[in-house]
DNA sequence: ATTATAGTCAACTAATTGGTTGAGTAAAGC
DNA sequence: GCTTTACTCAACCAATTAGTTGACTATAAT
């Protein structure tokens, strides 16, 4: 594991252990917003949610995209699947069998 | 979601998110091991590592046992889970096919 | 042209984090 | 019984984080 890789899982679990962020990615699994739309539900400032939007963009977690006065942000899933593949590593320890069985099937079919 | 639910996902996201905590998940999975053991790799004091792993404790990944003079460490995979789980409503974001349809039937295994 | 909207930037604050050292405690070995 | 081992605890430090406010810029609407 190169330490760019380290640095990598360090951004995206960081940027994940917030639930303002966590709540931001769901929102934007939900589809392309901009950062005023984002901010809405949120009790705290402009501010701070362009603040957190900015974790997640450094992190590679979501794109943002200047188009005239607006934000729009949407959500890229590359970090995602490595901080899936490394917990993955560890399936052994939480996995129930089926699931288990299904990964192991879907690796297989990866390694091809 | 529940308040809980979030703080644990807080917790052990935030725990994972250094690498050397990391790397003692990954020298765990390996195995019970004492923290004396566990530190010897690393270039900090006991101390350090000693407060890294209890950030592990308090998140649920670690289970530490006091066992005569040493503390021997077993990973704890329930948090794992629920942070793959959590991930994993945004597999639409990352995943290849292959992988998406063996989680899919998993999934529908799981929940008969 | 004026005004409202969408957002950035800088400065500040309080709390948390990741590390250190030095002193202390409890168990094991000689 | 003395020494070593395996830690814990408290105090401290520097850097980072999550929030605030107030001033600013750029675009869009009237």
């Amino acid at each position: 594991m190169t330490v760019q890789q380290m640095a990598q899982l360090d951004a995206t679990f960081s940027a994940l252990s917030d639930g303002t962020r966590r709540a931001i990615v769901a929102r934007l699994a939900d589809g392309e917003t901009t950062l005023s739309d984002l901010a809405a539900p949120f009790d705290m400032s402009l501010t701070a949610v362009s603040k957190h939007l900015r974790v997640l963009s450094d992190a590679g977690l979501v794109d943002i995209e200047k188009r005239g006065r607006t934000r729009h942000c949407r959500l890229r899933g590359a970090p995602i699947k490595e901080a899936v593949d490394w917990l993955s590593k560890y399936e052994a320890f939480w996995i129930d069998r089926f699931d288990a069985l299904a990964r192991h099937l879907a690796k297989e079919e990866d390694d091809k």
